[in-house]
Order: structure tokens, then C-alpha cells, then sequence
DNA sequence: CGTTTTTGACCTGCGC
DNA sequence: GCGCAGGTCAAAAACG
């Protein structure tokens, strides 16, 4: 067991780090007969089976969905912070992607009922609510275990680093041991008194450079600190979430084993107002992909190569706070 | 002293 | 019905 800590500890002090974003859930239906998140086979043993199973149960969702999300109920937004030093992206994960490339990002929005369908929504909050207010009724102390799904949100990261600041503060609130993985699954839960949003955290038991990041719920609040050192990124965060105050000293809690995931609303705006800035361009080996269903349910799908990121970047600017500055500067190649 | 982390126990859902 | 695994709670400990 000090193994996980040492690892841990040791993985701390290391830098390079690399965000995919990965589905976590499948988001499109033609997704279900070859993707990664197939769950259906039956085989558990993937490397994220139990992870990816219990997204799957979630409704599918696009990312678009959350794009279109409310701006004060924003998609979790990770924030990179410094010591990435790689990224790509590809919105559909697969595990060949995902895990066996390096470099490989992976942006998974599982939105759920809350950004899907307005009448399945409201059917399934009363529904919820009666549920909850029989098992309050039944169980007043051990409260409601089965909560209303809330939109999730997953990141794959190549990171040494387990715990990825966003921003947003976050208590540590259990820890499981994972079945298939040597490495324990981290539960947090957003410090903000009004705020259920959660996060688990766990790193990939096939590879242990690989952090999988799920954030359940959307923030209610503002992000409520200034990342050391990156006051451009909340000013962009927000932007986002249509603030405009900065917020209070985030303080040095957490800055030796934290660091800053891309903002993921970048992705978002830059996809919403700047589909030029896309190119279907992928390279193989580093690249950062969409994929997704609009409202027309239509295949979107989007590669951000290395090039594109750079020049998207210097013309935005936007990426230069969620791009790794050797992504920008040179591809990396592994 | 207030906040966060740790950790064992408990609860629930699901598969067999 | 039983057992397993995931998820949560809450008291104690640690930390700043």
C-alpha cells in the first residue's frame, strides 16, 4: 500500500503531463458497437471497465449539449495550468487512443437528463423527488444514496499528477479501492456550501500515467479562486461564467500536487464561435478531436492538430492558457 | 482553531 | 437471496 503513496509522491514531482478528454460516455449511438465504452460485451476487465461502466449508464449526451449549457451552469472547467507539456484530445475515446497513445486527450461530456430532453428531464425530477422524499422518509440518516444523475464530465489525463486543479476548490470525501486497478479511486466534492458538484479522480490501471478525472454536476457558483499564477485563465473562466471578479487567494493549499487542466469551455467557445479554427486535420501524434452529436444528431467531429493549436493560439490567444506551452511549441512526438 | 484528509463502516445497486 | 463492488458518511487525525 505505501507503494500508491510513493508512487504517488513521486509522480507529484514530475511535470510532464498531458489532458485528454474523453467521452465518458458514449455519445453516439453508432459509438456502442466499437467504441471503447462498450460495455455491453460484457467485458469488465478493460481497463476502465468498472469507470466506463457506470458512465455508460448515464443517457448519451454531445458535448454540444453542454456547450449550450446555461452560463452560470457551465461544464466543469478545467484549467490548465502550467506544468502540462502535452495534450490531445480526441472526443471519442478509444482505448487505443486514449491509452496507448502518449499524447492522446480525450474529451468526454456525459451530459445527462439535466442537458437532453426538457420533458424527460422534468419526468425524471419528480420522479427523483418523490424517490428522494420516500427514502428521506424511510432513511432520514443515511440520506439518499441513489441522487439524480447529474451531468458528467470526464477527462483522461496524461499526468504524473492525480489531484488537476480547475479551479474550483475541492474536499476529499472517500476513497475506494478500484477492482481492476492497483490504484485507489479518489472522490471529491466541491467545497462550496450551494455546489453538489463531485470528482473522482483514478488512475488508469494499464497505464498509471493516465489520471481519469469525472466531474458529476455543474458548479452553481463562480470559480471561486485564482489559480497560482493564472489569472488570465479565470479571467477566461470568468468570462465563461459571466463574472467578472477574479475571486479570492486559492493560497498555496494543494499547489505541490495540483495542477491546471485545460479550460474545456475554450474547446467549447472556440467550437461554438470559431468552427474554422478546426481542421480535419489529425495527426497521429498529437491532436486534439471532438466528437459529438449536434442537435441534428449529426456526427461532429473535430481534430485539432499541433499546428492548428499553435496558430489557433497565437491568433486567440485563448489556447496559450490551455495548451502546454511545448504543445505550442513543438508537437510532441513519441 | 478552522479546514481538509484519512479511513473504516455503512448503504445501495446489480449480477449471479 | 447472496455476495460483490461502488459510493457515501462521519469521526478522528492531520495540517496550516
Amino acid at each position: 500500500m505505501e507503494n500508491k503513496k510513493e508512487i504517488e509522491t513521486s509522480m507529484a514531482n514530475k511535470t510532464d503531463s498531458s489532458t485528454a478528454f474523453f467521452p465518458t460516455d458514449q455519445i453516439l449511438p453508432s459509438f456502442n458497437n466499437n467504441s471503447i465504452f462498450d460495455e455491453e460485451g460484457g467485458d469488465k476487465g478493460s481497463t476502465f471497465g468498472g469507470f466506463w461502466d457506470s458512465l455508460s449508464a448515464q443517457d448519451y449526451s454531445s458535448i454540444f449539449d453542454l456547450l449550450q449549457a446555461p452560463p452560470l451552469q457551465p461544464p466543469p472547467p478545467p484549467q490548465l495550468g502550467g506544468s502540462s507539456s502535452s495534450m490531445v484530445a480526441s472526443g471519442v475515446a478509444e482505448p487505443s487512443d486514449m491509452v496507448a497513445t502518449p499524447n492522446s486527450t480525450s474529451v468526454s461530456s456525459s451530459s445527462t437528463e439535466a442537458a437532453n430532453d426538457d420533458q424527460e428531464t422534468k419526468t425524471v425530477e419528480e420522479v427523483e423527488q418523490e424517490q428522494e422524499k420516500t427514502k428521506k422518509q424511510l432513511k432520514p440518516k443515511k440520506k439518499n444514496q441513489k441522487r439524480p444523475r447529474e451531468p458528467r464530465f470526464a477527462f483522461m489525463t496524461k499526468s504524473e499528477i492525480d489531484h488537476l486543479d480547475d479551479g474550483y476548490r475541492w474536499r476529499k470525501y472517500g476513497q475506494k479501492a478500484v477492482k481492476n486497478s492497483p490504484f485507489p479511486r479518489n472522490y471529491y466534492r466541491c467545497t462550496s456550501a450551494a455546489c453538489g458538484v463531485k470528482k473522482r479522480v483514478e488512475r488508469s490501471c494499464d497505464d498509471q500515467s493516465i489520471v481519469v478525472t469525472t466531474y458529476e454536476g455543474t458548479h452553481t457558483h463562480p470559480c471561486p479562486i485564482t489559480p497560482r499564477g493564472t489569472l488570465g485563465i479565470l479571467q477566461e473562466t470568468a468570462t465563461y461564467g459571466g463574472i467578472g471578479g477574479g475571486g479570492s487567494s486559492l493560497g498555496g493549499g494543494g499547489a505541490s500536487s495540483s495542477f491546471m487542466l485545460p479550460h474545456i469551455h475554450h474547446y467549447q467557445q472556440l467550437y461554438q464561435q470559431q468552427p474554422s479554427y478546426f481542421h480535419n486535420s489529425a495527426p497521429s501524434n498529437s491532436s486534439v478531436s471532438f466528437r459529438g452529436v449536434n442537435a441534428n444528431s449529426s456526427v461532429q467531429e473535430r481534430h485539432f492538430s499541433p499546428t492548428t493549436l499553435s496558430s489557433l493560439a497565437r491568433d486567440d490567444g485563448l489556447l496559450q492558457d490551455m495548451l502546454p506551452s511545448q504543445i505550442l511549441k513543438e508537437p510532441k512526438k513519441e
